[in-house]
DNA sequence: GGTTCTAGATTGAACGCTCATTCTATGTTA
DNA sequence: TAACATAGAATGAGCGTTCAATCTAGAACC
C-alpha cells in the first residue's frame, strides 16, 4: 500500500525531467510547429529515447495540453505585480514598453502563436487556453478597475471587460505584427502604444 | 516547339482545377494545419486522386505559398475603396465595425493564424507574407496620409508608419482575441474600436 | 560491509500505419 | 494519332506508440 512513496529527490528528479521534455517540446514545436514536431526529434533534444517520454506523458497531445498550461504565470503575476504599486496607472504605462518588447521576441510569439492556431482546431487544446485567458482577463480586470477607482471614474462590468479586450488585442497582434514586418520601429510603436494606453486609462 | 499553345478552354479548366485545389487545401489547413493536413485528405476534399494534385504543384509547400498569395487582395481592395469615398476619414471609421467582425471569423481567423504560425518558421511562407504585408501597409499609409492631410495634419512618414502598425495590430491581434475569448461582447468591442481608431486619426 | 532483492528508470527494436511523392497504365479529347 | 488528364497502385521513409529487455540505485538482510 505505501508503495506509492517517493522520496523527495525522486520527485524532484521526476520533475525535472518532465521539465525537460517539455523544453525540448516547445523549442521542436516553435521550429517544426505541433504536427511537424516528431516524438524522436522531442526526444533527441531532451537527451533520452523516444519511448521514455511515454513515462511521463500519455501522448503528445498530452505534452502540448502542459506547454499550454506552463504559460499561465506571466500576465498574472505581471498584474499582481501592477496592483502593488504605488501609483498602478503609471505603473502600467511604463510598462507597456516592455511589454511591447516581450510581444515582438520572435522565440514567445511563435510558440503562442502555434498554440493559438492549434487552439482554433483542437478543442482540448481551446479549452485550456480559453480557461487561461479567462484567468488572465479577470486579473487585468481587477487592476484597471482600481486604476479608475483611483482617479474618480465609475465604469460598470462591461466597459472594464471591453478595456481588457482592446488592450489584450493590441499586445496579441503585436506578436502577428514583429512576424510580418520584422522591420518595424519598435521604438516608435512602443511610444505611441504607451500614448494610447494612456489615453484608455485616463478617459473620462 | 509550338507544343505549349493552349486553347482558351484548356487554360480556363487548368485554372479551375488549381482554384479546386486551393479551397480544398484551405480547408484542410484550417482544420489540421499545414502539417496535419496531408495530400490523400486534400485530393479526397477536392475531388482528385491525390497523385494528380503533383500534375497542378511541385509539392505540399507550393500549395501553401499559393494560399498564402491569394490572400492579398482584400485588404487592398478596401483601402482604395475607402479613398474613394467621399469623407474618407468617417468612410473609415464607419468600416470599423465590419473590419471587427471580419477578424472575429473563425474560419478567416483560423487560416491567417496558421499562415503567420507557418511563416514564424518557414523562411520561403515568411518572405511572401512579408512582401504581402509591405503592400497593404503601403495601401493603408497612402488612405491614413490623406485623412490627416484633409484635416491639415502634417504628419511624417514614421509617424504614419506608426499609425499603420497600431491599426494592423489591433485588428490582427482580434483575430487572437476571438479565439482565445469567443464569448466576448463583439458589439461593445467594436464601439470600443470606432472611438480608437477616430481618437487616432483626429488626434493633433 | 557485503550480498541479494526489487522497483522504477531507461533503452531501442518492433509494429502497424500514414505520409509525400513517383510511376505506370488508362481514359479523353481534338 | 498525339498530347494531355486522371487514377490508383507502388515506394520508401518516417510517424506515434508499445513492449520486452536491461540497467541502476537503494532497501533489507546477513
Amino acid at each position: 500500500m505505501s508503495a506509492e512513496y517517493r522520496s523527495p529527490s525522486e520527485q524532484q528528479r521526476a520533475e525535472a525531467r518532465r521539465e525537460q521534455i517539455l523544453c525540448a517540446a516547445a523549442t521542436c514545436f516553435r521550429n517544426h510547429g505541433f504536427h511537424g514536431a516528431s516524438i524522436a526529434q522531442i526526444s533527441k533534444a531532451a537527451g533520452m529515447s523516444a519511448g521514455h517520454i511515454y513515462h511521463y506523458f500519455d501522448n503528445k497531445e498530452a505534452i502540448i495540453a502542459a506547454i499550454v498550461e506552463r504559460d499561465l504565470e506571466y500576465l498574472l503575476t505581471l498584474s499582481a505585480q501592477l496592483r502593488a504599486a504605488r501609483d498602478t496607472r503609471e505603473a502600467m504605462i511604463e510598462h507597456v514598453t516592455e511589454g511591447v518588447r516581450r510581444s515582438l521576441e520572435p522565440d514567445d510569439a511563435g510558440l503562442k502563436l502555434e498554440v493559438v492556431a492549434e487552439a482554433a482546431r483542437n478543442p482540448q487544446v481551446a479549452e485550456i487556453v480559453r480557461e487561461a485567458d479567462r484567468v488572465c482577463r479577470a486579473s487585468l480586470a481587477t487592476t484597471l478597475r482600481a486604476i479608475r477607482r483611483a482617479d474618480g471614474h465609475d465604469d460598470d462590468d462591461g466597459a472594464i471587460d471591453t478595456m481588457v479586450e482592446l488592450l489584450a488585442a493590441m499586445f496579441e497582434g503585436l506578436m502577428i505584427r514583429g512576424i510580418r514586418n520584422p522591420q518595424m520601429d519598435r521604438a516608435a510603436v512602443a511610444r505611441r502604444f504607451q500614448a494610447t494606453v494612456r489615453q484608455l486609462l485616463t478617459q473620462p
